[in-house]
RNA sequence: GGCCCCAUCGUCUAGUGGUCUAGGACACUAGGUUCUCAUCCUAGAAACCAGGGUUCGAGUCCCUGUGGGGUCACCA
């Protein structure tokens, strides 16, 4: 039975570096045959580093992208839990303790070390093969805290062991604490788990991801109008590839083709670039229904939701994040009228009263597509100015914006008295 | 600095000794479609870090160098 884990520190927010780690640990576990198990541990044992809510914000992150776990602090204890580190103090004592009257650690000022063997220690990464380090490498280290605590390298093992944990797949820069680990594992005479080494995501100066520079929160990427099947295909894309090369696909497939063997060891650039993509191409994806539901959630509900369904078809070409509904659509469903713009030097022969009443004489009855775009076109010839400038000036007019959805669909959900109240409003502001 | 990891287009990557005059995707550029923008279609530019080996043959194996990264806490 696999049973792997990730084991966030909640420190403040679900980090997408711990969304990474999750989505593979949760690949590999479900992989075969879905029986392997996935668990979350948080590892709260700098009190001073913990912050209330953060919890709660690694478990919104994860179910957002549709990583669920099977055993956590907020499941049923099992046989394995408690699963927060600080619940299991007591344990780590006892341990503790066994390796100091093994004379295996010593007392140190309050605190519980380690003593180094000084042996060479190796292990076969999964991702990296052979990877050895010199037994001088480590020294004697604390395992458990004058408060109490253990470090992370103690509580993680003792843990993994209890826990059951067979394969620990986890970010590289974990690879230099490997081998305290592993020394660790001999004293406790337990074999340890395999290890596998995920590559680090890196930022465009290629150092790892931090929290102060770089857009990491996933709450960020909620707010941006990403969907969360958008970002987890672009997480599964840095550092492994789809055996026919393919690019969109879904958790589903990637946890039925995961496989360490196409997982590459060099740290990929966490580059959003390729997201947009990926996001507007879930976009087009999503029925019309479905899609004016997430804008609907995604504006808060401010909008009327038969508005925003009228809306879609006009903008889910158009858009890459949900948040650039209110930049092409903005007007269409604001109370208030946009600023007109005066885009052409024909602008006087464009919107003019001919134009006006031309709209005027079409009953809201006849107010649709099809029509309109015969009484425009007439507009248009009368005007006789370019097809392009004679739209061009009615969509400055009507959005306030040179860069809209198709003009006639926009008038017909506008409606015949507020396009004409805006044309006439133009018409006023640009003879001033 | 010690130790460790890594190295193919700007970015994500394919590639497990010959089919590589290195393939795909994003981004970019040009053109087509079009009332703008976008979608869509077509085309284009763009990479094996360097030097030594091994081999009939190296992007692929080995060594060295260089470059980048990680880590050296009573943080995780």
């Amino acid at each position: 039975m696999i049973r792997v884990r990730i084991a966030p520190s909640p420190t403040g927010f679900a980090h997408v570096g711990t969304a990474y780690t999750a989505l593979f640990n949760y690949a590999f576990a479900k992989n075969k045959k879905n029986e392997g198990k996935f668990i979350l541990r948080l590892e709260d044992t700098d009190v001073k580093r913990n912050v209330k809510g953060a919890e709660e914000a690694i478990y919104e992150g994860l179910s957002w992208l549709g990583l669920s776990w099977d055993e956590g602090p907020d499941k049923d204890k099992g046989e394995y839990g408690p699963y927060r580190q600080s619940e299991r103090l007591k344990t780590y004592r006892e341990w503790a303790e066994r390796l100091l009257k093994e004379k295996k650690a010593y007392e140190d000022e309050g605190a519980i070390r380690f003593k180094n063997t000084g042996k060479d220690m190796v292990w076969d990464d999964l991702i990296r093969g052979k990877i050895s380090f010199p037994g001088g490498e480590v020294t004697d280290f604390v395992i458990l805290k004058s408060d109490g605590y253990p470090t992370y390298n103690f509580g993680a093992v003792i843990d993994d062991i209890l826990m059951e944990i067979t394969h620990v797949i986890r970010g590289e820069e974990h690879i230099s604490n490997t081998p305290r680990q592993l020394a660790l594992y001999t004293a406790f005479a337990k074999a340890h788990p395999k290890f596998a080494h995920l590559p680090t995501l890196r930022n465009k100066d290629r150092k790892k991801l931090s929290k102060r520079r770089d857009p990491v929160d996933l709450r960020v990427f909620r707010e941006k109008g990403y969907l969360p099947e958008a970002l987890v295909n672009f997480l599964c894309l840095l550092g492994w590839s789809h055996p026919q090369g393919k690019e969109i696909f879904d958790l589903e497939e990637f946890v039925r083709l995961f496989d360490f063997k196409r997982v590459r060891s060099a740290g990929p650039i966490f580059d959003t670039t390729k997201l947009d993509w990926i996001n507007g191409e879930y976009i087009r994806k999503t029925n019309n229904d479905s899609l004016a539901k997430l804008v609907w959630e995604y504006a808060e509900r401010k909008y009327p939701l038969e508005k925003v369904e009228e809306i879609i078809p006009l903008v889910r070409e158009r858009m890459n994040k949900l948040s650039e509904f209110f930049t092409l659509a903005g007007f269409l469903v604001e109370e208030k009228p946009p600023k007109p713009l005066f885009l052409t030097d024909s602008y006087s022969a464009n919107i003019s009263g001919a134009t006006i009443s031309k709209l005027n004489n079409l009953p809201e009855s006849r107010w649709n597509k099809q029509n309109l775009d015969k009484v425009l076109g007439e507009a248009n010839r009368m005007a006789g100015t370019a097809t392009g400038d004679f739209f061009m000036d009615i969509r400055g007019t009507i959005a306030g914006s040179s860069v809209t959805p198709p003009i006639t669909e926009s008038i017909e959900i506008l409606g015949k008295k507020e396009t004409i109240d805006r044309l006439k409003t133009g018409q006023k502001k640009f003879s001033k």
